[in-house]
Parts: structure tokens; sequence; C-alpha cells
DNA sequence: GGCACACGAATTTTT
DNA sequence: TTCGTGTGCC
């Protein structure tokens, strides 16, 4: 077999773990050295050159973007598509889904089990807590969600928990976690934490599983390796046990998943862990210019634990990183949208500028903004498509069809649209499930149902000596009128479902089905009539998902393999239709991928996401925005090792930067309502100024703007003012350029921005005066940027006249040419 | 049981 | 600011 002739393109390095064969092998990868690309021709080369059977590889990821990316490059690297397609590409939970799919059994699962994403868990959490009288507020629920993930993360079963309880809160605690997942269990459910602790106690406990696995899967790559957390990596040392085969990338200076029990010791101690570990050190950086990664090694080298290496580009240094201060946080917004805009002007393309921030809740300034200047946009992540209501609505009607068990869902839809099960009726139904015979809410909806009032027996012919059983029994045989014509008509939908899933070839004709069926189109344009009709095309775009789901040629396979590990043991015809195995797969992949694929729309817009999203990615020009203390390092508490990740968060931003950079941030910023003083990030501090330039528009001269507002302070308590001393960072001089601010707009506030003291003043007492046009001499206007209610920004292009009734010619982004009255207008620069 | 309203609380990041 | 939960009334 010969060398395919990419293999020249390849440095020595990435040549190098490319050509590996055997055993572990550790590629620590720098931030665009060309980790992905190393992985699928690796991919490639296993395949083309070793030999190795597409289905003995299986290439792992933390996100479905990622698991995504890498298919689509190994598809255009392998030129035989149907072996392309049986290389196993997924995420950590996807492959956990996966392996539990194919043995429900094995772990003591039913065919059909659900997989309760955060949401689910909390509402369980809570109901548990409920019938344990515990405390279910949102704090508690938080908590025990918190502590019941930790645990299943670090691979612990609740009897592990329990062992290495210490005290009374923690066996507490532990308690809760085996009541918890006594209920998951229950209700037929695995939450995500579930995906890698179940498959890995199968790996533990069942003699042979793990050979089995290990006989299939021969080479394993993990990507992003950092991000592992206990339970992932201790299945993968169980899946290559016998061959060793394990090729893990990845960066301890771009772990940023902590929180979620990553740890990064996996990466730092993969050396001494593994027998004659080939290490890999991919260096150089092909994808920044020299200044942007200069300031992404200013920010990371205060970091402590770290593996050593030197990232480097032969790239020049580019232009220095520019930095702009607004006045507050919408001055900030406006002013990338401005910035952005004018780009765009000169021929940029949207698709190469990406904004960074480090909440979700920040996003939505910078979407106003640039709708004001009529530009595209995209926001990847955020309140992710199937956490929207209408969609967990319908997956919930699904659910409850496929798994009769899951309360969870079944307490969701049950009342939705109203039919007349209000509280009380869902709390008699609840109070039922205790007794035996009746485990579910839908068996306690049954015997309602049956119970035709008198004369037929009930349900089971159930009756109980318990007689405060008895009573919830009766309770609900005495239901009538609305309530219980509202159970029969929701189990009645739910049979008619599952008779369309036997019989309908098409799962998108039977949500569309079922949405007729439920009336639900109705019910959201009664509810809610101003967010009827978004709901609603979410929900078409859900059938859209739905229909690209049954087309994807990987489909077949994954029904292929649920239906053989079943067949054998069912004969149920509802569990062996086509369109449930379909269902059964279109639910797992909707509860693992928090996005709808916006693949479609990567072109033509501007891409908004938070900086964990932005991971793996690349931009011709970034922003990174909100750069202060509290937003950006943003710390819960003093621990140092979550300013450490907080810190590398900020090397992950700056390195996602091609050739320009902007840092920006607002000396005021409303959080929660309420408007505070901010002070800027220690991580922009750590930059050399060298580096940077800061934008004569700020509302500031020094880009350590706080430093100014705690020298004066210092100077109103004493009569020698020094000069602050409280930064360590280096001092900036704005050398030049620094204007004047007459003529940018906001000249109705006196132009005292020049020195330290004003400015401090400025800091206290000014007030943003927004729109008053005030008697500015007009003329000047032209060619600045103004905005206008109805018409949004544009350029002013001629002014006659002049003071407030002045009439300017303006260019709008959105509606071209107008002229329009001075006074309508607000100058934003 | 359903609805409207007020109040109160709370906010990282994601599989 | 926005969300969700709790209360009171129809």
């Amino acid at each position: 077999m010969k060398s395919p002739e990419w293999l020249e393109t390849l440095n020595p390095q990435q040549r190098r773990a490319v050509e590996h064969r055997d055993g572990p092998l550790l590629v620590l990868a720098g931030a665009g050295s060309g980790k992905t690309r190393v992985l699928t021709r690796r991919i490639a080369h296993l395949i083309e050159v070793h030999g190795v059977g597409p289905s003995e590889i299986v290439a792992v990821t933390f996100t479905n973007k990622a698991a995504d990316e890498m298919r689509r490059r190994v598809d255009q690297l392998i030129s035989d598509t149907e072996a392309a397609s049986r290389i196993i590409i997924s995420t950590f939970h996807s492959l956990g889904a996966r392996l539990l799919r194919n043995h429900a059994h094995l772990a003591g699962l039913d065919w059909g089990f659900s997989i309760y994403d955060a949401t689910d868990q909390k509402r369980l959490i809570s109901d548990v807590l409920d019938r344990m009288n515990k405390a279910s507020d949102r704090a508690a629920v938080r908590h025990h969600q918190h502590y019941v993930n930790g645990r299943k993360n670090r691979g612990q079963t609740p009897m592990e928990a329990m062992e290495q309880a210490y005290n009374a809160a923690s066996e507490e605690n532990a308690e809760f976690y085996r009541t918890y997942q006594n209920a998951l269990r229950d209700a037929g459910a695995v939450d995500f934490g579930d995906l890698i602790l179940q498959p890995l106690r199968l790996l533990r406990e069942e003699r042979g599983f793990a050979d089995r696995l290990s006989r299939l899967w021969k080479f394993l790559l993990v990507d992003e390796f950092q991000d592992t957390n206990p339970a992932q990596y201790e299945m993968l040392e169980r899946l290559t046990a016998t061959h060793n085969n394990l090729a893990v990338v990845g960066d301890d200076d771009q772990s940023i998943y902590r929180w979620r029990g990553a740890d990064p010791a996996h990466i730092l101690g993969f050396e001494e862990a593994f027998d004659d570990v080939e290490i890999v050190k991919l260096e150089q950086n092909y994808r920044s210019t020299g200044l942007i990664l200069d300031a992404a090694n200013d920010v990371i080298a205060q970091n402590q634990r770290r593996h050593s290496k030197q990232l480097w580009t032969d790239r020049p240094d580019g232009e220095p990183i520019c930095v702009f201060t607004g006045r507050d946080d919408r001055e900030e917004a406006s002013w990338v949208a401005e910035a952005i805009f004018d780009e765009l002007r000169k021929g940029a393309e949207p698709e190469d500028f990406a904004i960074f921030y480090r909440t979700n809740a920040q996003g939505r300034l910078f979407e106003e903004q640039l709708r004001q200047y009529g530009i595209d946009y995209r926001v990847v992540g955020g309140t992710s498509f199937y956490d929207r209501r209408e969609i967990k609505d319908v997956l919930a009607y699904l659910r409850c069809a496929l798994n009769p068990r899951d309360d969870v869902a079944t307490a969701r839809v049950i009342n939705t649209p109203r039919r007349g099960i209000g509280k009380k009726t869902l709390e008699k139904l609840r109070a039922a499930t205790t007794v035996d015979g009746i485990e579910h809410l839908q068996d306690a909806a049954e015997f309602v149902d049956e119970t035709t009032g008198g004369d037929q027996p009930a349900l089971f012919g159930i009756q109980s000596a318990n007689p405060a059983e008895q009573e919830v029994l009766d309770a609900l045989e005495s239901l009538r009128g609305r309530p219980k014509g509202g159970i029969s008509r929701f189990l009645q939908i739910l049979e008619e479902t599952r008779d369309d899933l036997m019989h309908f070839e098409s799962l998108a004709d039977v949500v569309e089905r079922l949405l007729e069926r439920t009336d639900y189109p109705a019910f959201l344009e009664s509810s809610e009539p101003d967010d009827a009709a978004d709901r609603l095309r979410n929900i078409f775009e859900l059938i859209n998902a739905i229909e690209q789901f049954e087309q994807d040629p990987t489909t077949p396979q994954l029904i292929d393999e649920v239906r053989q590990s079943i067949s054998d043991e069912v004969d149920d015809p509802l569990v062996t239709a086509d369109a449930s195995l379909r269902l059964r797969g279109f639910l797992d992949r909707s509860a693992l991928v928090s996005q709808a694929e916006e693949a479609d729309d990567e072109q033509g817009a501007v891409t908004l996401m938070t900086i964990h999203g932005a991971k793996g990615l690349e931009f011709d020009t970034v922003f990174v925005v909100g750069m202060e203390e509290d937003t950006f390092p943003n710390l819960r508490d003093d621990d140092p090792e979550e300013l450490a990740e907080e810190r590398r968060l900020a090397y992950v931003a700056i390195t996602r930067a091609q050739n320009r950079l902007f840092i920006t941030n607002a000396r005021r910023r409303r959080i929660y309502g309420k408007t505070r003083n901010t002070e800027p990030s220690r991580f922009l501090l750590d930059i050399n100024p060298e580096r940077l330039r800061l934008d004569p528009r700020s509302s500031t001269t020094s880009i350590d703007y706080a430093a100014s507002r705690r020298h004066s302070a210092k100077k109103r308590h004493s009569r020698h003012s020094t000069r602050s001393a409280a930064s360590s960072s280096w001092s900036f001089d704005q050398s030049s350029g620094g204007t004047s601010k007459s003529d940018d707009g906001f000249n109705q506030t006196p132009s005292h921005w020049d020195g330290d003291e004003a400015f401090s003043q400025d800091v206290d007492v000014q007030v943003y005066d927004d729109g008053d046009a005030g008697a500015d001499s007009t003329s000047k206007l032209v060619g600045s940027t103004v905005s206008h209610s109805r018409f949004g920004v544009g350029k002013v292009l001629d002014v006659s006249g002049s003071g407030d009734r002045a009439r300017l010619t303006i260019d709008f982004a959105t509606v071209g040419q107008k002229t329009v009255i001075r006074k309508f207008l607000k100058v934003l620069g």
C-alpha cells in the first residue's frame, strides 16, 4: 500500500502522529496546530495504509459539532463513502447511548428507555425530594442535581457513594442518589450521567462485554482529551485494555469543562498511566498572527500547572489588537456593530466575523445592535432548539407513546393542551402510583379510564387492603366530568399514535397526525398569540429534522443494531415497527444534540456565541467582548482552580482569531437590571500593552481605566497623590491619537476626558443622555453614523440647516436614502 | 380547573 | 431584565 500524497503536506510532528500505528499515543496539540487535521488523517491512514477496517475505528469527541466536522472531513479524505460511513465518529454520550440501546437488557433497561436531559432530571429530582418529604425548592434541586452528576462523572454508583460517605450529610446525599436512581429506573429512563456510567458498569461487571467490544473496536481516537471526566477515562481504559490502541489529542491549556467533571490530570498524567506512550507535541500554530498568539501566551503564561510547550508561528505580527472601552454595555455593543458595519462596507464577508461573550445573556445587546445596522447574524447556542417548550411538548408525547413508564414526559403533556386535568387530578394520579399494580402515571390514567362508573370492575380489579391506598384508589374512581374525559382523551391520543407508529412508514407523518390530534397549533394560537407563529415554525423545523434523520445514510445502520439487539426477546409489533425504531433513534439524537444543526446558514452571517461554544472554531476577525472583572473572569468563589479555568477560557477565545482581534469592555454594565461600574478584566491587563491599541473613541484614555478611578479615589483621601500601584499590570500610555470627544456625537457631555481626575468624576456622575440632540454644530455630522428609531442605522451624507431642525440626508443600511429632521436622530459616532 | 396577576427569585459555561 | 412559582379570583 502506498502512502497517500497528502502525507507530504504534514509537518514532521503531525506526520509522526498520523503514522503511529499501535499503542498509546498522546498528541499535545496547541491551539491552531492542526489537531483535527491530524485526527482525520490518522483515521484515513489507518484505513488506507494499515488496512484497518473502518468499523474497527472509533473516534470520540465531546460535542456534536466536533463530531459532525470530523465526519465531514473524513468523508473528504476517504473516497469509499460506504467505508467512511462505517467509521464510528460520535460524542462520548452518543456512544454511550448507542451501547445502552444495543444492550438495554444487559443494563436492566427496557428497550424503549428514555433519555432525560437536565430539565427532565430536575423535574424527577424534585418529585423524588417530594416523595422523600424533603425540601424541593430550586436550591435543593440544584444541590442534588450537582451531587448526583458529580458522582456519576466520577464513575460512582449509589452503592459506591454510600461506601465513601464520611458523615451524616454525605450519607444523606448518597441515600438520595440511591432513591433517585431507583426512580430513574422505575421511569425506564437514564440521565446524561448514566450514558457514561451505565455502559461503564457493563464494562466493569459483565464478563466478556469489554472483550467483545475491544475485539470490535481496535483503534480509539479521542479528541479534546483534556475534557474527559473520570468515568469517561475509565471507559476508555477498559475499552482499550487488551490492545492499548488509544490515541488521544488535546491541549491542557484548553481545558474548560472542569465544572462538568473534566479533569486535566488525565492529560497531564497520560504518560505515566500507560506504558510506552508515544508523545507528539504540535507547537506550530498555523492560525493566528504573531501578536494574537503573543497575547494569548501572555494570558495563559500566568497559569502554573501546564504541560510545557512553546507555541510559535512563522506568520507576521499582524495588526495590533484593538481595544475599545465603551461607557456602558450598550455603547460597547453598538461600537462592535459599527466596526463590523464599516468592514462590510469595505467588502468583508459577514461570516468572517465572530463575537464571543462569556455568558449567553450578553448576546442580546449585540443582537439588537446588529439588527440596527442591518447586519445578518446567527446566534449559536443559547436556548437550544430542543429546549423550546413546543419542541419538548411534541417530543414528550412521542416519549409517552414509546415508553409508558416515562412519568416526567407524561406529566408534561397530560394536560397540554389543556384538557381539564389540573393540579388536583394530577396529584390523585401521582398518589396512585405507589399502589401495587399501578406503577406509573399512565397506569393510573388507565385505571381511571376503565372505571366506567360503578357497574364494571376497575382495571385489574385492584383493591387494596391498606385503607390509605384504598382511599387513593377511591379518589381516582370518583373522578368524573372534565378530568375524567381529559384522561380518556389523553390515553386515546397515545393509543392512536402508537397505532400510527405501527402502520406508517414515515415518522414525519406520525408527528403531523399527532399535531392534528392534539390540536396543538390551535392551542399555541390561543395560549400565546404573539409567539404562536414562531413556535409553529419551530415545530415544522422539528418535522424537517425528523425527515432529515430518516434520510441520513447512517440511520439504517443505527436502526439495524437496535433491531438485532431486541429481536429475540420482544415480539411486540409496536417495538419492532420501523417507525418506532427510527423514533427511538431520533429521540436519542434530539436528547443529545443541543442545537438544531444549523449547518445551513454558515454563510452570510456574523456569528455570536459563548466562548465555550467557540472552542475548536476559527474566524478571520474575532471580538471578545465584556472583558471586565466579574463578567470575565466570572468567579463564584475565590478558588484558584476556577480562576485558572477562566484564564484558559480567555486563551481559547483569543486563539480563535486568525487575523484580527478586538477586545472590548464597558465601564458600566447592567446586570439583573442594575447598573454597575466595572473594572477591566485582569486578563486584558495581563497582555503586554505593546501588542494593544486603544481605540480613540473609547470612553477612557487608559486600558486600565479602573486604575485612574482608584488613583483619584486615593487622591480624594490623601493629599499626596501617588500613581496607582494597585495594578500589577504594565502601564499603558496612549501616546498619540487621544482625540477630544467634541465631534463624536456625545458632546452634550463636556469634553473633560483628558485627565484621570475628570474621568473619575465622569464615572461617578455622568449619566448617559440618550437621544437628546442638543445644539451641536450639525454641519460636522456629515460622515458620522446615526440611528433612527424606524430606519435603523445610517451614514450622514448631507446636512442643511442647523440645530434640532436641520435636515439630514442619510444613507440607511436597511432602507437606503432618506431625509430626516435632526431631532429624530441619535448620533452614534 | 383555568386564568391573570403579583411577587419573588435568580442567573456561567453544555453533553 | 426575565423567568418561574404562588396567590387569588372567575
